[in-house]
DNA sequence: TCCTTGTATACGTCAAAGCAAATGTATTCC
DNA sequence: GGAATACATTTGCTTTGACGTATACAAGGA
């Protein structure tokens, strides 16, 4: 989907931020491409939940999911509508401040250290890091 | 209301802004005091459909209103959260650059000129210009 | 006091979006 | 091939929000 040329651009960019679900994904994301059952156990909230918001994100055109046999990965795509990507990019750059969002950071950071030892992530790929990148479908 | 303590104050704003007619709105407002039958002037539509738009914003912590006697003037507060303000700062920038946004502006522009000639805003008071500031009220 | 004007809110309707629980689908392992 | 795993989607229900119409409120003038 490809909302650069709507002058609803902002307006539907906004929507999909208007969530603290998705903030809160959006903030895992950041920099990184994370595979799914990280969200669901970082966040501690309901699988299709999680699953839900992403879709949300994934049509806002604000994320993009890679399959990787069972696993599927989502990471964060810029924009094609310039002014979207300066304001995603800020408020990356504002959550990135959030107490609870470092917490959530935290708790990634100790949950890739030993994924074993939590058992729905025994075996999932870990998060890597990405550079920010337009979506390919665009 | 005060959201600069909640965690929510940014998906707050967010959900402020995800509307295009709150945009436009805002964006008229850019660095000016307006009267309500100037929006509902430029904007074309109905002058209910305005005042509850502008009520979603005040309940948002993002604009203010005064009273003058029986004309109302709504401006743009600096939201008390932080980053909250560095977002809204940048959405305006960001909508500033907009077609359509630059046509309200003009079309407020000229309305300004020949208020008398615009019959709903022949007595009114032109819109003034303000400098951003904090909610008295926070 | 009544009337007009400017603005706000209430009401009813409709669509979108949130949630939990259940079900479907694709992939891997045995 | 069959079970298990990892996600996605559907279902049923509730909440929220956008809209138009009608009405209430507030201020100023007759």
């Amino acid at each position: 989907m490809d909302h650069s040329q709507k002058a609803y651009a902002v307006a539907i960019l906004f929507a999909a931020l208007s969530d603290r679900t998705r903030l809160r994904l959006l903030n895992l994301m950041d920099g990184r491409e994370v595979c799914v059952c990280y969200f669901v156990e970082i966040l501690g909230q309901g699988q299709p939940k999680i699953s839900r918001h992403l879709a949300y994100l994934r049509r806002a055109g604000v994320v993009a999911a890679r399959r990787e046999g069972k696993w599927m990965h989502y990471r964060i795509v810029v924009p094609s509508h310039a002014g979207a990507a300066r304001i995603l990019r800020e408020t990356l750059a504002v959550i990135r401040e959030e107490k609870a969002m470092q917490t959530d950071l935290a708790r990634l950071a100790r949950a890739c250290c030993a994924p074993q030892r939590i058992s729905a992530l025994d075996g999932a790929p870990l998060p890597a890091q990405v550079d920010a990148v337009g979506c390919s479908a665009c």
